[in-house]
DNA sequence: GTTGCATATGCACACAGTTGCATATAATCT
DNA sequence: AGATTATATGCAACTGTGTGCATATGCAAC
């Protein structure tokens, strides 16, 4: 029950097509919450369904026809209710820590490693450029867009970290292969 | 695809009936990746189906009977397989990150955040005295141990993450809120 | 003696997420 | 003229996970 509220967080911050949405989750909400087109039109069908949202069909010439959801005062009173609620912690499932656990073969978890590596300073470096772009000045924000800029700072601390870990492993990996 | 490989990593260490994996599950393996009994069970049974496993009934005094399992040598190949094959990264899916996205009540976001910098603590906690307990002297370990410290020094990495994230986050809205 | 806990195994239903497929318009590129 | 890309929406099947329920033994505490 989380995808239904990144989809009213994000319908809260601007209308939306199911279309606009799955765009908006490749860059921003999808960061924390990742969907893909087909859930995500499921999922409206259901949130309209509950009267979360409301729906309006555009003609659009050029393009194919549009359905803009805009999120209701019952969305939004579900917005407010799942704020409030305590959220629990995600598990941490991570199939690589269980590769390394395991512990076959080092040259395939080297490869590995090396390739979260680069994964993670890809994804910093997109978060970065988002930071930089959106929150220049991050003292002087207020409301949601603090919460937004927290949001992300938890992206970098969570790459940050990840890239430590690999240095870690390779770190004691490759000194264990030259040897 | 994954709970059946973590459960052949435990097996491959010892054999092992659903009752212990669950408890193994809730103490080491679990940590990178949880599962419940029910869900151990029933994977089992499908793994015994592809004979990466095989079973032996232990009759006991005092308890109910016990089904032992045990990695047979397809099983071993299947690990085999599954450890040269490249990781995909796991997906940050972050309910709570979601929520300071959307940043309605900065009350409950307090009170969230500090839950979650207990629990991180508290994980962090009890890495830290298994790193103690069994891997007293890094530098000195090779093949499997490495790989399970390894994995350890992931969760101690992701806790300490999780950590300065809520420190972050309790500075700027602690802050806020006694202006 | 009965309540609760640890041991031990499992079914069934619900819900969420992934993957593959299907369809349609229109602009742009080759 | 034909291929590809972007826009736009959706169904269906499969897989995985979570939750609740069911059952059985035996020990220890109250």
């Amino acid at each position: 029950m989380a995808l239904e509220h990144a989809i009213l967080v994000s319908l809260s911050e601007r209308a939306a097509s199911g279309y606009d949405l799955a765009r908006r989750f490749d860059a921003s909400i999808g960061f924390f919450w990742p969907a893909s087109h087909q859930q995500i039109y499921r999922v409206l069908s259901r949130m309209q369904d509950s009267g979360w949202i409301s729906s309006t069909v555009q003609t659009q010439d050029g393009r194919p026809d549009k359905k803009t959801y805009a999120i209701t005062s019952t969305g939004d009173a579900e917005l407010d209710r799942w704020a409030a609620e305590p959220s629990n912690r995600e598990a941490l499932r991570s199939d690589f820590a269980v590769k390394l656990r395991g512990f076959r073969d080092s040259e395939s978890i080297l490869i590995d490693t090396r390739n979260r590596k680069a994964d993670h300073e890809q994804r910093l470096k997109e978060y970065e450029e988002s930071q930089a772009k959106f929150y220049p000045v991050p003292t002087k924000l207020t409301g949601t867009d603090l919460g937004a800029w927290l949001a992300l700072r938890g992206g970098i601390h969570s790459e940050l970290q990840g890239i430590a870990w690999c240095e870690e492993i390779l770190k004691h990996l490759e000194g264990r292969e030259s040897r």
